[in-house]
DNA sequence: CTTAGGG
DNA sequence: CCCTAAG
């Protein structure tokens, strides 16, 4: 039970932009329980519990750490997002958003990493993956660690959203875990990991501090990753670097937080598979901050761009009901990646599966008692919030110390300025992808929490995306506006939420072979895909305050925006590239795609959506059309892989068999009456062509493979269908 | 994995 | 869109 959160703010694009842009500042917070409650270690069986039965019964915090057990793991993980924002418009609205987001500076805590040493006891662990935190290192025995450490709060988040200014939004991160343990499992391996950061704020938080991971399982490869911690106050920001090619920085506003280079070095060729680059950075004056991630993992098997359905269907269905044996070849094949990791037996996984999990518990940091505090509603939403029983920070403010719910209150705010209407919400929690852990019976606590340690800095530091749920449907196309997708609406906000997931880089639209190393896969799928889009540089990047020198969070040489910037124009261009070749490429479908997502009752949203979701309806849009009907007519309706291929080989999501029931649909369409008709109309013309190429391609079989090359009727147009038909 | 169809 | 049976 990780409790995770975050606040974000998405702004809101121009209607006509295709590129979603979501800046995510985003604070992890990592908390790991392993009370004895759990009954992790009670499972015997294969199958694992979904979470925990009852929260409530575990024992406060403090307890634990009284026991000399290290009561959770605090993990601080940098998440990347992407923001764009558009200077110009934004000068004006930006004095409301400014001071948005101060979750980093003061939500997380970095410890000395000493703590961290002496935190490993276990015997037969070289190091304890454990983070502590920054108070819990101090005192150990301190029973308000946690709080002290997290400050997370509703006030912060009030105050952001009203501006108020540099309040500190903290979030904390639930993670769902699910644990398996074989009996027959072997030994487990230590392998240290460390994370280091430094993090800076001007608050509660010490400045300069730094922490340390010690992560058994990432090599040192698996973590090149730059963790930037947005520096809110302080003047210096100390870096620690463990990694060889650290760069320092010095900017007084930003520090970086490099990701945990093992000095261990634990040969396994997969780990040079598993490089994270992640960015976590923040810029303090415009209290925008920015959490860029450049991360790829690759632990997961590449999933065909045709195949996230698959994925999708392994988890949804079977297996995701069945725990986890993993013995399934499918989930086998999925998560085979991640089994390197863990060299003989040790090993979890993650997937998407992680969100259709169901009545996952939801742990909140609590405070000061250090109470965990559960939250029963169904994982599905981070949307869903129960304040009440959030505890309240060490203020002893009755503020409940979670936050509401995502997108819910009054931090909402949608104001329409220079014709661009931003939405602001903050996410109360982020949900983490599933994680599978195996460890033998024998292995102690301590190698548990190792582990999970392990498989949640591997998950967050290596591949996570970042998922938009609104009213329980994902929200898959990045190409959709705010406006399009409906979030545009304050109403709907409420159901807004966010998720992390795994990183499917195949999925990615663009140069889904392999994203330049550079990027992001997070980037990579929140890049526009339609390189036509002449918005897109802008899109990317600017970073919300343009103006924001303070963002130069990187302490490279190199300013955010360079930072940013480059690697999505690069990715851009590469897009384009690919664009171009695919001329059918089709064009976003902005404009066109007008048709917002109906309105769900707020209620529909908690039933269980999270498993059994739907893929997010979306329509195609006529240039879509065009773009299926111009390749059918071309290829035939037997070929639909082809089809797909060609005019919609970028398109992540719309599978070969989405376009087969198009096609099938718009034949229908045409077939009837306008006035029959429904959605988004589809030019007559269009759907003339495709009673054309209906008709000639039922006449010449194209399905037959056994047929030779038919003639593509590209000839005809309109009335001439018939003829060439004939 | 693809296709083809029914739901 | 989903699901599945069939290549």
């Amino acid at each position: 039970m990780f409790h995770f959160s975050l606040q974000i703010e998405v702004v809101l694009i121009p209607p006509h932009w295709c590129i979603l842009y979501l800046l995510l500042h985003v604070a992890y917070y990592i908390v790991m329980k392993e009370s004895p409650d759990y009954g992790f270690l009670a499972y015997q069986g294969f199958t694992i519990p979904r979470g925990p039965r009852s929260i409530r019964k575990r024992r406060p915090r403090k307890q634990t750490i009284e026991d000399g057990q290290v009561c959770a793991f605090e993990l601080l993980a940098a998440l990347a997002g992407k923001l764009l924002q558009e200077s110009e418009s934004s000068a004006s609205s930006n004095a409301e958003g400014k001071d948005q987001l101060g979750i980093l500076g003061d939500g997380f805590k970095f410890e000395d990493h000493k703590a961290f040493r002496s935190e490993s006891r276990d015997p037969g662990s070289c190091v304890e993956s454990a983070f502590m935190s920054g108070s819990a290192v101090r005192e150990p025995n301190s029973k308000s660690s946690l709080r002290d450490t997290l400050h997370l709060g509703d006030e912060s988040v009030l105050k952001h959203t009203s501006n108020t200014t540099d309040t500190d939004l903290s979030k904390d991160i639930n993670l769902d875990l699910k644990l398996e343990i074989c009996t027959s499992n072997s030994v487990e391996r230590n392998l240290p990991d460390r994370m280091e950061g430094i993090s800076s704020k001007d608050g509660k938080l010490c400045d300069n501090q730094r922490m340390v991971v010690d992560d058994g399982l990432v090599d040192k490869n698996m973590y090149q990753g730059d963790f930037v911690a947005p520096n809110r106050g302080s003047r210096n920001v100390r870096r620690a670097n463990y990694v060889n090619n650290n760069t320092v920085i010095n900017s007084e506003h930003s520090v970086q937080l490099q990701s945990p280079l093992c000095k261990d070095p634990i040969p396994s060729a997969s780990f040079a598979k598993h490089r994270n680059n992640v960015k976590f950075f923040t810029a303090r004056d415009d209290d925008n901050y920015f959490l860029g991630n450049n991360t790829k993992i690759k632990a997961f098997r590449p999933e065909s761009r045709f195949g996230y359905r698959r994925i999708r269907k392994i988890l949804t269905s079977k297996y995701w009901k069945v725990a986890p044996t993993l013995k399934d070849s499918e989930s086998s094949d999925c998560f085979e990646g991640m089994k390197p990791f863990y060299h003989q037996r040790r090993s979890f996984h993650s997937s998407e599966r992680i969100q259709r999990q169901t009545p996952s518990k939801r742990v909140k940091l609590c405070n000061n008692d250090n109470v965990l505090a559960s939250d029963d509603e169904t994982s599905s939403e981070s949307i869903s919030n129960s304040p009440e029983k959030g505890v309240k920070r060490d203020n002893n403010d009755s503020t409940p110390f979670l936050l509401g719910a995502i997108g819910r209150s009054a931090s909402l705010k949608s104001l329409q300025q220079s014709g661009d209407a931003r939405v602001k919400l903050s996410i109360k929690s982020f949900k983490v992808p599933e994680l599978y852990i195996e460890v033998p019976e024998t292995a102690t606590i301590g190698s548990l929490k190792r582990t999970v340690m392990e498989a949640v800095t591997t998950i967050l530091g290596g591949g996570l995306d970042v998922g938009v749920v609104l009213q329980g449907k994902k929200m898959r196309d990045d190409n959709r506006t705010l406006q399009q997708a409906g979030i545009s609406d304050c109403s709907n906000l409420e159901t807004l939420g966010f998720t992390l997931e795994p990183c499917m880089n195949q999925v990615a639209h663009f140069s889904p072979k392999k994203p330049s190393p550079l990027l992001s896969q997070d980037a990579d799928q929140r890049l526009p895909r339609s390189p036509d889009t002449p918005n897109l540089e802008l899109g990317l990047l600017v970073p919300s305050s343009s103006n924001d020198p303070p963002t130069t969070k990187i302490g490279k040489p190199v300013d955010d925006k360079l930072e940013l910037g480059l690697p999505l124009r690069a990715q851009a261009e590469a897009c384009s590239g690919k664009a171009v070749k695919d001329s059918k490429a089709l064009v976003p479908m902005s404009t066109l795609n007008v048709e917002p997502l109906a309105v769900v009752p707020l209620n529909q949203k908690c039933k269980r959506s999270e498993f059994s979701q739907r893929r997010t309806r979306r329509p195609f849009s006529v240039n879509e059309v065009e773009a299926l009907v111009e390749a059918v007519e071309t290829l035939g309706t037997g070929r639909w892989r082809d089809v797909k291929m060609r005019a919609f080989d970028n398109a992540g999501h719309r599978t070969y068999v989405d376009l087969k029931d198009k096609w099938k649909t718009l034949v229908h369409t045409a077939s009837i009456s306008p006035q029959q008709r429904r959605g988004e109309p589809v030019p007559q013309q269009l759907l003339d062509r495709v009673l054309c190429a209906h008709g000639y391609w039922s006449q010449h079989q194209s399905k037959q493979h056994g047929k030779h090359h038919v003639e593509p009727l590209k000839i005809f147009t309109d009335g001439q269908a018939e003829r060439v038909g004939a």
